[in-house]
DNA sequence: ATAAACCTTGGACTATAGTCCAAGGTCAAG
DNA sequence: CTTGACCTTGGACTATAGTCCAAGGTTTAT
């Protein structure tokens, strides 16, 4: 059993993100002192790995207290209610993807376009095309 | 010159939105009427649309500042200034799209391997993953 | 003259994922 | 027995880009 501090050093995080989990509800430890200190079991520790190996593939919290509802109640759930948000979530990110993408070409053509010198921007092209019409 | 609720609705955006952009030091109107409302002349107008021309290729409200104070001096400061500030953007969103690609990466993996069926999760290859430190 | 439609201001609220702080209680070492 | 390191709580604050609200003033039309 680890107390807050321990935890929280082991894995790299502030006890505040601990406690701020446990409003959450991601992650409530199993026992208390009886000072009212948290003390978190093995058991506890391994599903702190669970959310952070979730956080590293790009799960919201909001995911990832799904995923563990599921994982608590493996019965309850099909295969096909798991892949469901995991599939969800990835087009999720396809669509932050393709809006960053154009996003990009577009910087990328007004960049492309520039000279880039040291002389005066006073006909800059960048400055040129954000200040006319051309595309609309 | 326009009213604050007709440019907006000319451009699709609420009053407090061109009030927020006030605030922000982006777009002042150039009058006010003796009761203070606010009248925005032609200028005004284009220096909106050079806004949104900007917000459309993903710049941040403070990236747009920056550019317009080059815009509003262009003598001060040289092309290379502004191809800067945009490939730096362009830099940073790179990344950002980086990120979310590794993310959608690993999401599609666990997706891959998982049947997706109707039957219980009991062993869920998803759940199973994010459980176990394989990639650790 | 009064209602509807507009305008003003400042301030609170949204989402996300924490981080930081203050005031106070607890615990181990010297 | 006190110091320092830990712990507790609740609440405020961060960034971003607005959005919404309340309380009140103005303008336009009837």
């Amino acid at each position: 059993m680890k107390k807050i501090g321990e935890l929280a050093k082991q894995y790299q995080l502030k006890t505040d993100t601990l406690r701020y989990y446990e409003k959450q509800q991601l992650l409530t430890p199993s026992h208390r002192s009886v000072s009212d200190y948290r003390f978190y079991t093995q058991l506890d520790e391994k599903r702190l790995r669970f959310i952070l190996r979730c956080k590293k593939v790009g799960l919201s919290l909001d995911d990832i207290r799904e995923l563990l509802r599921m994982d608590d109640q493996r019965s309850q759930w099909s295969c096909h209610d798991v892949k469901d948000l995991v599939e969800s979530k990835a087009k999720q990110i396809q669509t932050q993807i393709d809006r960053l993408e154009s996003f990009k070409d577009a910087l990328d053509t007004l960049g492309k376009n520039c000279c880039g010198g040291h002389e005066r921007a006073i006909n800059c092209s960048i400055l040129d095309s954000l200040e006319h019409d051309d595309d609309e």
